[in-house]
DNA sequence: AAAAGACCCAACCGCTCCCGG
DNA sequence: GCCGGGAGCGGTTGGGTCTTT
């Protein structure tokens, strides 16, 4: 038994706005403004429209100080970083850009922001004949995907001043992540498994049966499948999959495609940037986790 | 010039969250 | 504490526009 609708679907106006119905809730929102009540804001105004219809007009085009057009170098870089670090959470990452709505990020994500990024890492991978087999940044999203299902509670600032844990360099919040998601390859051994190829060809890393199934899903699985005697977890894995992220960002590499000014900064071999308390680097996500928190 | 395919984006849908009664 | 309804969110879709063949 599903809830009941917000308004009777065959009765209400779908499809684009007309100008006349732009003019009529703008104005009236701007005088009276919402009300708090946006179901009932279509019947006050006159329009045949649904309520959620009506605030996501306002909200992604009528609304005041929208900015419209091409994202900017900065804005580009901004979405990277919270992508990478909060995963496809459009409507804090619009908080982080003035005048950005999250539909327009969301779309501009998905139609070129991220085709960008995989077609530099195509064409690095056509001039190093390199065939991995799916890009990083994809598995660096279902790894967040899963991580937030996972444990939606962790603090991802927990873990990444912990040098002695992560002699290499990686961003925090990857390492982060990457640590707390110990059992990576049990939940998704094929996503994974050429990441295995990468850091040991010969598959001996890994746990997994002939079947896929890895057995060691239990609470010491990540002592017990990444990391070795010294409490080191997978760093030929972790590094390989960091070398990955820099070569599709062009942090390592001087040929003039790194259209993203900046976003190579915090995962670079930069010595300036080793310390990664360094509120220089981090006091975005820092501010961001703060309100996100708040 | 026209057809086909690719791209883009506004809008919709369904779900969860949150709050007041 | 429970329930119902509105708000907000993220994924998806439909159709207009642009590009390529």
């Amino acid at each position: 038994m599903g809830r009941a609708p917000c308004c009777d679907k065959t009765k209400v106006k779908k499809g684009p706005w007309s100008p006349e119905e732009d003019a009529k809730l703008k104005s009236y929102i701007e005088k009276y403004g919402t009300g708090g009540n946006w179901i009932a804001l279509p019947q006050k105004i006159g329009l045949n429209r649904c309520g959620k219809s009506c605030r996501l007009r306002w909200l992604n085009y009528l609304r005041p100080n929208i900015k419209h057009g091409d994202f900017t170098a900065e804005e580009d870089n901004i979405i990277l970083n919270l992508y990478i670090s909060i995963g496809s959470r459009w409507s804090i990452i619009a908080a982080q850009l003035p005048g950005r709505t999250d539909n327009d990020i969301k779309n501009y994500w998905n139609t070129r922001l991220k085709k960008k990024l995989l077609g530099k890492r195509r064409q690095q991978e056509d001039l190093n004949g390199s065939t991995l087999s799916s890009s990083a940044l994809e598995r660096l999203q279902l790894h967040m995907q899963l991580q937030c299902q996972q444990q939606p509670q962790q603090n991802p600032l927990s873990l990444f001043n912990n040098q002695t844990l992560w002699p290499h360099k990686l961003h925090p919040f990857l390492q982060d992540r990457l640590i707390q998601h110990n059992d990576f390859q049990t939940i998704n051994p094929i996503q994974f498994e050429d990441l295995d190829q990468i850091s040991s060809p010969n598959g001996s890393a890994s746990s997994e049966t002939s079947n896929g199934v890895d057995n060691n899903n239990d609470d010491n699985n990540m002592m017990s499948t990444n990391m070795d005697s010294n409490g080191y977890m997978g760093m030929e894995r972790i590094s390989s999959f960091q070398a990955e992220l820099d070569q599709l960002l062009g942090g390592n590499d001087n040929s003039g495609v790194n259209e993203i000014e900046g976003i190579s900064g915090w995962w670079s071999n930069d010595s300036k940037s080793t310390n990664w308390d360094a509120s220089t680097n981090l006091q975005t996500e820092s501010a961001l986790y703060q309100n996100y928190a708040n």
